[in-house]
DNA sequence: CGCTGAATTGACGGACATCAAGATGTGTGG
DNA sequence: CCACACATCTTGATGTCCGTCAATTCAGCG
């Protein structure tokens, strides 16, 4: 729901650009691609916010801790997806790779003033943040449904943002799942062989996602 | 928390506007006053967002309903916040009138218009938006905490906003309380007893609350 | 007054967390 | 290619926090 949030600041293009493919944007020029490790951070919270960021292949979750440990994921970001926008001056949140991703890292302040001049950026820069303000709104409206209705969501979340087909690819963990859903890791699991049980889904691996009846889901969705 | 969303759109100066007192801003003669009663619509899901607006006495509440009747409040605004900017073009909440109150309603195209040659407009627009995600983000954070938690959140939310003193005054119901965080009317009402009982506030009605040991209030807002 | 909606309090049950064990998968080094 | 180690995922048993249902008290107001 709420997918792509990528107008024409890195890409002038309107699809998401697949992975490993750099977008022909005039902000490529703007920005380095630069490689990060499975779990390697992005940017930490309370930094000072200088870069903008676009996923180009892999993933990338965001999220708040809190004092006693527990982990709040707030996105997932796939190729494509522009972030570190959320912010004033400084980070709310931290931003780590899922997988070995590649990214696009663009200095703030160099886009801050083409928008100066460029009528068209700065309006998608507002734009940008206007989306990523929904989709935070769409988020805590899962906070208040039953285990069974947020991972339901959340597989329909994943599959209009993807590949279009009937099966998906999930790049982060269960624990991942637990924490952006507000649920804990077994109670994921057991969600998702109940779906299976029930013939919604079915699991090639415990990563990769066959839709079997999303009408179905659709309908727990509320 | 994240309080005052209010730079000079409205109000050139930086303080919240004091109820029934109108600003005396450019932007006053962009935007008219008007009266909403208890529990009056201002504006609603879906509409085209063609106005912003200022909360001069009073308080507002946003919302969505979940198709099964549940609601999630996304947040209350007081004298001086401004509100209904989180949209694009259609509003993704409604918004009502907690109590009896005056709000000042500006043309949104109006106030564009200006921004397009106002750079500080345009900047503080965009600062607006920021702050309201920040809240938003944070709100998230609340959902996945304890009803304990959640409810010492709130108040301190809100002592952070109204009133300097020792003590506040809520203009909301326990029902709008308990669809904020996300719990029910009893489990607030429960969890405000057993501050009660535990010294940490007293009630002088059940709409207005001493605190009494901030520092334990503290400790829970983890 | 009595009426009405809001708030409180109690009894109970259920959904999800917690604790614990096992199964499956994955990478590494011999 | 196998074997071992370690992480991830699944499954089960039990507990608990909070929701549900219901009754009572309280506050405002005609």
């Amino acid at each position: 729901m709420l997918a792509a949030t990528n107008p024409a600041i890195f890409a002038r293009q309107s699809m998401p650009v697949r992975s490993s493919e750099v977008p022909d944007s005039p902000l490529a020029m703007m920005g380095a691609p630069m490689r990060f490790a499975r779990n390697a951070e992005v940017y930490g919270e309370d930094e000072p916010a200088e870069y903008y960021y676009q996923v180009l292949s892999g993933a990338v979750r965001t999220y708040r801790m809190l004092d006693d440990g527990r982990r709040q994921v707030l996105a997932f970001y796939l190729p494509g997806d522009i972030f570190g926008v959320e912010a004033g001056d400084v980070h709310l949140s931290s931003a780590e790779a899922i997988s070995e991703s590649q990214v696009l890292v663009a200095k703030r302040s160099a886009v801050m003033a083409r928008a100066e001049h460029e009528r068209d950026l700065a309006k998608q820069l507002w734009t940008l943040t206007v989306r990523e303000l929904q989709r935070v709104h769409q988020h805590s409206l899962v906070l208040i449904k039953n285990a069974e209705e947020r991972v339901a969501g959340f597989l329909l979340e994943m599959a209009g943002r993807g590949a279009s087909g009937t099966a998906i690819e999930l790049p982060m963990s269960r624990q991942d799942i637990a924490d952006y859903l507000g649920l804990t890791i077994e109670t994921v699991s057991r969600t998702f062989t109940q779906f299976v049980q029930s013939g919604l889904i079915a699991l090639e691996t415990s990563r990769r996602i066959q839709f079997r009846n999303r009408a179905a889901l659709n309908r727990l969705n509320a």
